[in-house]
RNA sequence: GCCGAAGUGGCGGAACUGGCAUACGCGUCGGUCUCAAAAACCGAUGAUCGUAAGGUCAUGUGGGUUCAAGUCCCACCUUCGGCACCA
């Protein structure tokens, strides 16, 4: 197909230019005017597709925007290179992870290249090299040093499909993030990062994070779910052991009829061994634990539980309430013991009911005494505390407060805070990942890697398919090594980390990419960060974006940086949909950016991709747009071919003389620079440019063309940052010398942007009935003698009473009639 | 169930602080050019009644506030996303 314009040409021609003039690599020791803008760094499992390039392509408006701006920007890329999906693409392809990964690091890069985003590539890291994931075994040693690596037995994800463990937050609606196979349980020995200690502090900064959109804050509170509520000691009958349960609703505990342990609960064979019922017992136990986690969780699910034949005492009422053991409850959340007040919570209601057990009624509701007997749900909402000894008549939000200072003074419970965010599980038993820096002495016990031994390297030859155990084990020469503090013999750690290990501090390693003494180099890091922008898909928000966050604030404890929040403004973009559905290689809906680029040019791609929609929802793809945005170039380009047109001297030098088209200008030049600085208005801020450019075309056939230079040399300018290489090509037609990048932004001029007429609407009773062109200066008595002289509305008047005139300066005339 | 986002022409979407709803683009229809087609260019395009002038109705539904509501308030419906037996 014959190119509308030269795209292919161009689009080579200025990529190599912007290269070889290195105009995207700042001079980091300059930090006056910096801005740090970062993209998400891609995963090179596969190769990109134009869902993956909106990313991309708004970070590169930003970035070029910002340095018209006059801003040193760094916009660093690199590779989230080790990790499960590479791996197994890897294994697909029959390859090793190393070559793949290579192979794909290098399709993208040619792809990013061809959309003719811009990069500092000499900053590139590669998570999976030794240069980099040295450093990322230092954050583990310094984890580990401050006690917040450990390695403990739980009960942990397993994904049977990717043979390994899986954080909390990597297991989705009971599957694995990765590749959606429920997700079972299995009770191993792991390391974890210890992320609860920082729960309260990652919970109160997201109040600091006020550039960040809210729902990425919403599902991070809500990951990490605080609730504050009581600890209470529930003294065992016969025994003189006590079983603590936490409740939210310690107004309630006068209503406490039963308690309840979770199936894992570590005090239950001690407490039933001597029951009559033992086996009885223990089988229960067992079936329930057997159950799936999703099974289990689901809120469908059938209560089941069984009585245990022990007894505790309420220690507000000292009576003796029966301790069952249920399914219902979990060992990971609060205590493993709930306290059950049927009455007023559902779920021990509905227990309660099956198991007939009894109901009382400790809070009323106000309106509409409640019956025991009667009752077909828990009552949940407020109401007066009744059957609760000294605290009835009170509010039960009062008497929240009062039981609590009771129970404390008593020495019988304590006030405590709960949250639903786990310690995050970072051993992954597949080989490709960064080695865990740990060595096991047979004399010593655990015992970190020393610093100067780093890195712990991946050994090249090794049978990695997932077995369920780490690959690693069979490699004899990296398995066995000799212990750093007695020299005996000794073996290394097997797992590999976590990927998102790798990727929570990647940010900071760019401001030193090759320094091979340090991980980063503090002062220089303390100058650029935090991250001014960063972008990228809300997947990540309670994965990525919360791990990040984390390690940042320990590197702040450890005073190895010097802030305590990683990203100053968020921006996440929405999803790409093709025919209905996410774009992925499995519905076969991917729309690759090579075909498309070569058809239409990167320029079409990236301002089709801009044009589409609010960048931060949703968009459907549509090829139909793409022409659409293909046109409006070829339109564009035509402006520079026109030489004579573009050639006439400016006219008018004040607003009194200003002309349609330069009014336009200075309106369009407003518009966009208000979009891309209000925030990330593209779509609208590209439809203002299109009226611009149909304003010169409209003006062109008037013949007034003595303004159509400095509308056309606008309108390169304001298109650059979405479409560089027509850009930087028209800027050089029109005479001017490269690069666009070096131009300042266009500056508006104030006086020029008011119209010189305003149409205005007027309307009778709030409807429209007219429109009038008056100059904005006008009287309002002379407006209205205007109006009153329109026969339309003279004839609207005609047998009425005109009651009132609204007259909104500049916007509109409402006349009020009866 | 809880939290969050959203619902506007045939389609993607505009609309600042309550002030001409449907900008811009796509599609469709008509025209110019052409032997013809494509491309390009010009014009029309919410629905409805009317020959016309013009009227009436339209921003998920129902109410409300206001001279004036896509925008504010109340109640609800639908879709999408997140969390979910969290005590």
């Amino acid at each position: 197909m014959e190119q509308a314009y030269p795209f292919t040409e161009i689009e080579k021609k200025w990529q190599a230019y912007w290269l070889e003039q290195g105009l995207f690599e700042p001079d980091i020791k300059d930090t006056k005017n910096k801005y740090y803008c970062l993209m998400m760094f891609p995963y090179p499992s596969a190769a990109l597709h134009v869902g993956h390039g909106r990313n991309y392509i708004i970070g590169d408006v930003v970035v070029r925007y910002k340095k018209m701006r006059g801003f040193n920007v760094l916009t660093p890329m690199g590779f989230d290179a080790f990790g499960l999906p590479a791996e197994n693409a890897a294994i697909k392809g029959g390859l090793h992870p190393r070559t793949s990964t290579l192979r794909n690091i290098a399709t993208m890069k040619r792809q990013l290249d061809a959309w003719g985003v811009c990069y500092a590539w000499s900053r590139q890291v590669i998570s999976c090299l030794p240069e980099y994931y040295k450093w990322t075994q230092w954050i583990f040693l310094k984890l580990y040093e401050k006690g917040l690596a450990y390695r403990k037995k739980a009960f942990v994800n397993w994904c049977p499909s990717c043979q390994t463990v899986l954080a909390n937050e990597q297991v989705v609606q009971g599957g694995c993030e990765r590749c959606d196979t429920p997700v079972t349980q299995k009770d191993l020995e792991q390391w974890f990062f210890k992320i609860t200690d920082y729960a309260d502090r990652l919970l109160q900064d997201l109040a600091k994070l006020e550039h960040w959109p809210e729902r990425v804050k919403t599902m991070q509170s809500n990951w990490i779910g605080k609730s504050e509520g009581v600890n209470i000691n529930f003294k065992i009958a016969d025994s003189d052991k006590c079983l603590t349960c936490f409740t939210t609703r310690v107004d309630t505990i006068f209503g406490a009829n039963y308690m309840v342990l979770a199936p894992e609960h570590p005090l239950i064979n001690e407490l039933i061994k001597d029951m009559p019922d033992k086996a009885g017992i223990l089988s229960f136990v067992k079936s329930v634990r057997d159950e799936s986690r999703i099974k289990r969780s689901d809120e469908n699910v059938d209560k089941k539980g069984i009585f245990t034949g022990r007894y505790v005492i309420n220690p507000v009422n000292n009576r003796k309430i029966p301790l069952w053991i249920a399914n219902y409850v979990l060992m990971e959340y609060g205590t493993g013991a709930v306290m059950a007040v049927p009455s007023h919570d559902q779920r021990d209601f509905e227990f309660a009911r099956k198991y007939g057990l009894p109901v009382t009624v400790v809070i009323d509701d106000p309106k509409f005494p409640l019956d025991a007997e009667l009752m077909k749900e828990a009552y949940v909402r407020d109401g007066i505390m009744v059957n609760s000894g000294e605290f009835n008549g009170l509010s039960n939000r009062v008497a929240m407060e009062k039981i609590a200072l009771f129970m404390e003074e008593k020495g019988i419970g304590k006030r405590s805070v709960h949250f639903k965010l786990r310690d995050w599980l970072i051993s992954r038993q597949r080989y490709w990942g960064a080695p865990i820096p740990m060595i096991y002495c047979d004399r010593c016990g655990i015992v970190p890697v020393p610093e100067k031994d780093l890195p712990v390297l991946l050994p090249e030859t090794v049978e990695f398919k997932p077995t369920g155990e780490s690959p690693l084990k069979s490699v004899g020469s990296f398995a066995d090594t000799v212990c750093p503090v007695c020299n005996g013999k000794a073996r290394r750690e097997f797992d590999t980390m976590d990927t998102f290990v790798d990727s929570s501090w990647y940010f900071l390693r760019y401001i030193s990419p090759r320094l091979d003494q340090k991980a980063f180099e503090k002062a220089d890091v303390d100058r650029w960060l935090p991250v001014d922008q960063y972008i990228g898909g809300v997947e990540h928000a309670i994965l990525h974006l919360l791990y990040s966050r984390f390690i940042t604030k320990v590197l702040y404890d450890l005073k190895l940086i010097g802030f305590d929040e990683p990203f100053h403004n968020l921006f996440t973009q929405g999803m790409i949909i093709k025919d209905g559905a996410k774009m992925s290689k499995s519905k076969g809906n991917v729309v690759s950016p090579d075909d498309l680029i070569e058809e239409y040019g990167a320029d079409t791609v990236r301002l089709y991709t801009l044009f589409i929609g609010p960048p931060e929802k949703d968009a459907e793809w549509s090829d139909r747009g793409v022409e659409g945005a293909y046109r409006f170039l070829r339109r564009v380009w035509r402006l520079a071919e026109s030489p004579a047109e573009a050639k006439g001297p400016v006219n008018g030098q004040g607003p009194e003389s200003v002309t349609p088209l330069m009014r336009k200008m200075h309106q369009t030049i407003k518009k966009v620079t208000d979009d891309l600085d209000g925030g990330f208005h593209f779509n609208t801020a590209i439809s203002a440019i299109m009226e611009l450019v149909n304003e010169i075309y409209a003006a062109m056939s008037r013949d007034d063309a003595g303004d159509i230079a400095p509308a056309v040399k606008t309108t390169v300018l304001l298109l650059s940052p979405f479409v560089p290489h027509l850009a930087e090509e028209m800027w050089q037609k029109l005479g001017h010398s490269p690069s666009i990048l070096k131009e300042p932004w266009p500056a508006y001029d104030r006086r020029f942007i008011l119209d010189e007429t305003v149409t205005l609407p007027v309307q009778v009773n709030g409807k429209l009935r007219l429109t009038v062109t008056v100059t904005p200066a006008i009287g309002e008595e002379e407006l209205k003698k205007t109006v009153l002289a329109d026969e339309k509305i003279r004839k609207w008047l005609e047998n009425k009473t005109l009651q009132k005139w609204i007259i909104i300066p500049h916007r509109l005339v409402n006349l009020i009639v009866k």
